[in-house]
RNA sequence: GGCGGGAUGCCCGAGUGGCCAAAGGGAGCGGUCUGUAAAAUCGUCGGCGAAUGCCUUCAGAGGUUCGAAUCCUCUUCCCGCCA
């Protein structure tokens, strides 16, 4: 492949590069370049928003380069600050543990494993002592920190701002020093810490990487970046069906862009797909519906995306079960002379978070046994006898 | 180190001795509508109980009082000003 057209496909989707003619020229050198990507292994999946620089780093495998993808277990623990108002929360090393060996087996859905390198940050972190830490910090002052947007609006308003949090973007940018990052890959929160690389690089007598953001990814609100904590994500892993049902309820301003960076749509089509979502009405729909396939074909194939299709609209547009509902025995603990009390069932199947909640769902009409309302709390029991319970307009459960 | 201010339910925020499980808003959840969109609208939103009710909650621990989110003491944390 010629250097351009190499260029042309990296450069897809890309937010910022610092410096485009730097890319340029490193990769005229024809060697294969060492691309960082770093995450930190706070939550159990990955999701549609890490894919995304994830999906990056795989076009620079496809072009020949080393991916470099560093597991952030040490920088786990600090706790990046980018983009929040407020001090993140530490966590253990045995949290960031258990997450980091789930995080890495579904990294391989999206990397090829052959010119795969996987650091752990630990490896070079753990063992900085004082000198080595006040090195780092000698390169930086308060004021080059202070010129991160989410520091400056904490510092002006008075929030606190822990000395910890300085030294996510340092060691961070350490991690580029220790691996000889050619490029550092990062969602667009990412720029400054991606830029401290540089900085730092140059400091250790490297040359400064190349940075490279991938746009965020809203969450399912809508709104919101998405993230496990908010609970507004759509992880690679999810079974087709939910994948397609949570993609479906994104609001339609979102289609065009989850076209373009969570699906690898030709840029015409994820164009026409962007137009037909703010059209609105049911070309929006059909949008959005292509967009969903789109998504789940990439992860779990053509088949499973028509299946998740059809079984959406049997459930959504139809108002049927869903072909698999989980079947469960009625637990004997709710009967009382052949009397069940569906409080205690729809708390004790987690299909409410308390009785009470239950009571609430009962009164107002959110509950169905074998597609009825029900009315009652209190059911005989020979009428749940297989029968399909419903729970809102997405939790099922048949009873045997 | 000194002085002052503050900590309320998932979040924001009102509440300064009883009428407080605690106003209002947001988020969430459920109903109607719909394209599981948006907007709208109604309801709900600590727990247990069939229920008059009971239990736990207003940073933590004690105390005053018939009665405390509200008063007092100590502790922790945050903020401001001064040094």
């Amino acid at each position: 492949m010629m250097a351009g057209d190499q260029l042309t496909g990296l450069l897809r989707r890309a937010e910022h590069v610092v410096r485009e003619e730097d890319l340029r020229e490193r990769l005229a050198e024809g060697r294969p370049l060492r691309v960082k990507l770093g995450l930190d292994p706070t939550a159990k999946d990955v999701t549609l928003g890490w894919a995304v620089p994830l999906r990056k780093l795989r076009d620079f495998q496809d072009a020949g380069h080393t991916a470099v993808l560093i597991l952030g277990d040490f920088t786990a623990r600090i706790g990046d600050p980018s983009g929040r108002s407020e001090t993140r929360k530490q966590l253990s090393a045995d949290e960031v543990k258990r997450y980091a060996e789930g995080v890495l087996d579904q990294f391989k859905d999206v990397l090829s494993e052959d010119n795969l390198e996987v650091r752990y940050n630990s490896e070079w972190l753990e063992p900085l002592d004082l000198s080595g830490v006040l090195k780092l910090t000698s390169h930086y002052t308060v004021a080059q920190m202070l010129e991160r947007d989410d520091f400056s609006k904490r510092f002006q308003a008075n929030r606190p701002i822990s000395l910890i949090e300085f030294m996510y973007p340092l060691a961070q940018a350490y991690d580029s020093v220790a691996v000889e990052a050619d490029v550092e890959l990062g969602g667009t929160d990412q720029l400054f810490n991606l830029l401290v690389g540089r900085d730092l690089q140059r400091a250790y007598g490297q040359r400064p990487q190349i940075a490279m953001t991938m746009p965020l990814l809203e969450g399912l609100d809508g709104v919101q970046k998405m993230s496990q904590s908010l609970d507004n994500y759509v992880g690679i892993r999810e079974e087709p069906a939910e994948m397609f049902g949570k993609l479906m309820s994104l609001p339609d301003g979102l289609v065009g862009k989850y076209a373009r960076l969570a699906t690898e749509l030709p840029d015409r089509e994820v164009r026409s797909l962007a137009m037909a979502a703010q059209a609105g009405g049911p070309e929006a729909g059909k949008a959005k519906r292509a967009m969903a396939r789109a998504v789940v074909e990439l992860y779990h194939g053509a088949g499973a995306a028509s299946g998740a299709e059809e079984a959406f609209d049997r459930q959504f547009k139809e108002h049927k079960a869903p072909g698999e509902v989980p079947e469960v025995a009625l637990p004997a603990d709710v009967v009382t002379n052949g009397v069940v009390s569906m409080p205690k069932l729809l708390a004790g199947l987690g299909l409410a978070s308390s009785r009470a909640e239950a009571r609430r769902l009962i009164s107002q009409g959110g509950v169905r046994i074998d597609g009825d309302r029900a009315s009652d709390e209190e059911v005989n029991a020979d009428d749940l006898k297989g029968a399909l319970v419903q729970v809102g307009k997405r939790r099922f459960v048949r009873l045997t």
